[in-house]
DNA sequence: CCTCCACCGGAAAGCCGGGTCA
DNA sequence: TGACCCGGCTTTCCGGTGGAGG
């Protein structure tokens, strides 16, 4: 008992040690999970309309009738899957204190993406063992259908991110579409959310016809509208008189600009309270908003970088070595030589010029280069390249490729001897 | 005004891994 | 199981070109 309690006094003594500081130091935020996209308000401003369009179209389940089918378009963060599921919430709570049964199961078809899986899921959700793999996809269409014909009941799937299941085929949804005809006591609808506008055209005409019966679209937000949707969270998120003058405009015109996306203004105005609270501050402030936006985008160049295929990254990698000699504008030329000696160092295969030229142009697609194609009259056409990004995190970045291991190693040479040259093999 | 450099960028075909179908 | 197809990546081939220098 003693020994516990002394064991017990150590463990409380560093966890205080540990995390004292950052305990105390949370004085900005409420509640950070508010931030975050995967929570649900219960509020959600200017979308009322969609609401009760929404609502409209469901209401049939509570009298034991057959919605219509849905399809959802909007972009990014334009509350798409929040208005579902909150609407899904409230008909599923209306319909128990009606005595109604009904049904709102949500699946994300990005994670849940083949046909079979998303046949194997629902019939999870409705009580029926089917194994991850191996049955054939009519045993498991079978299963769930007499899974959800056990009770009077309506059942509405939201199939989220339906684009991507579409792109393995239309056939799950061609069952799923035409099901009802074969169920006895039981109702299904389907709601489809894409970002994608043009996805249907991919469908099997009969799909299209029988999944679009009603259409509903969520509009991107602009200023105002993402600036009422980020004061009611940032009540929530934090405490009072910590957000500062301006900061919720700013925050709120910076994603208006890029395609009014409600996701990159909460993302936002949570990296700036991170960084206030890293800083030690008690208040968020426009220079920390200007911060964060530097800090997002830092963090996804180097996404960026870290998803790159290998060559793009030796590739990127001479850029880089060339930029850091005191060439910051340089041509494709020189960039290939200097990448073929990169990939003789590494044992990669060397791709061709013109390869390299159309990796040079996603690398310029992507913002990491800039390049422009100029004329240098007689010493001939070519692009001229300059990189466009802070060169340290990149570079580590690329290190990171246990593949490119052997670069360090080139890169430590180069800084022991002034001598080396970078053209060598 | 012409030449000619050093590459651009389109077209087409080959290669390869994965999936489908009989 | 093998024949076949598909899509992404890469190579091969080649016509095209803005402008400095003659």
């Amino acid at each position: 008992m003693v020994k516990f309690l002394k064991y017990g006094g150590v463990v409380t003594m560093i966890f205080m040690n540990v995390f004292n500081k950052l305990l105390t130091t949370t004085s900005i935020f409420k509640s950070r999970d508010v931030l975050r996209h995967t929570y649900t308000p219960n509020q959600l401003p200017h979308r009322d309309e969609q609401i009760e369009a929404l609502a409209s179209i469901l209401v049939p389940a509570l009298k034991g009738e057959t919605p219509s089918n849905i399809l959802v378009y909007g972009k990014t963060g334009t509350g798409k899957t929040a208005t579902i599921k909150f609407v899904g919430k409230q008909l599923e709570e209306v319909s128990i204190k009606m005595d109604v049964k009904c049904h709102v199961h949500y699946l994300n078809c990005e994670v849940i993406d083949t046909q079979y899986r998303v046949l194997a899921n629902i019939a999870k959700v409705f009580g029926r063992n089917v194994p991850m793999t191996g049955w054939p996809t009519d045993q498991v269409y079978e299963e769930v259908k007499r899974a959800i014909d056990e009770e009077d009941r309506t059942v509405i799937i939201v199939l989220d991110e339906i684009d991507k299941l579409v792109k393995k085929g239309d056939e799950v949804l061609y069952n799923l579409s035409r099901i009802n005809s074969e169920l006895k006591r039981s109702r299904v609808s389907i709601i489809g959310i894409s970002n994608d506008l043009k996805f249907r055209n991919f469908l099997d005409p009969r799909v299209n016809s029988s999944l679009s019966e009603e259409e509903i679209v969520f509009p991107p937000y602009n200023a105002e509208q993402l600036r009422d949707i980020l004061q009611q969270r940032a009540d929530l998120a934090f405490y009072d008189g910590v957000v500062g003058e301006g900061v919720i405009d700013l925050c709120a015109a910076l994603a208006a600009q890029e395609h009014g996306d409600a996701r990159k203004a909460l993302d936002l105005l949570r990296v700036s309270a991170e960084i206030a609270e890293k800083e030690n501050g008690t208040k968020i402030t426009v220079e920390h908003v200007k911060k964060a936006v530097k800090k997002i985008e830092a963090d996804h160049v180097i996404e960026v970088v870290r998803t790159l295929p290998t060559q793009s990254k030796v590739l990127l990698f001479g850029m880089i070595l060339l930029t850091e000699s005191g060439i910051n504008k340089f041509t494709t030329g020189e960039a290939y030589s200097i990448y073929k000696s990169l990939c003789r160092r590494v044992g990669l295969d060397i791709l061709t010029q013109r390869r390299i030229s159309d990796l040079i142009s996603e690398l310029d697609m992507l913002g990491i280069i800039n390049s422009i194609v100029i004329s240098k009259g007689r010493y001939g056409r070519t692009r001229e390249i300059k990189l466009d990004v802070p060169i340290n995190p990149v570079k580590n970045t690329i290190l990171e490729d246990y593949r490119l291991e052997s670069l360090s190693e080139f890169e430590r040479q180069i800084r022991s001897s002034s001598t080396l040259n970078i053209f060598d093999s």
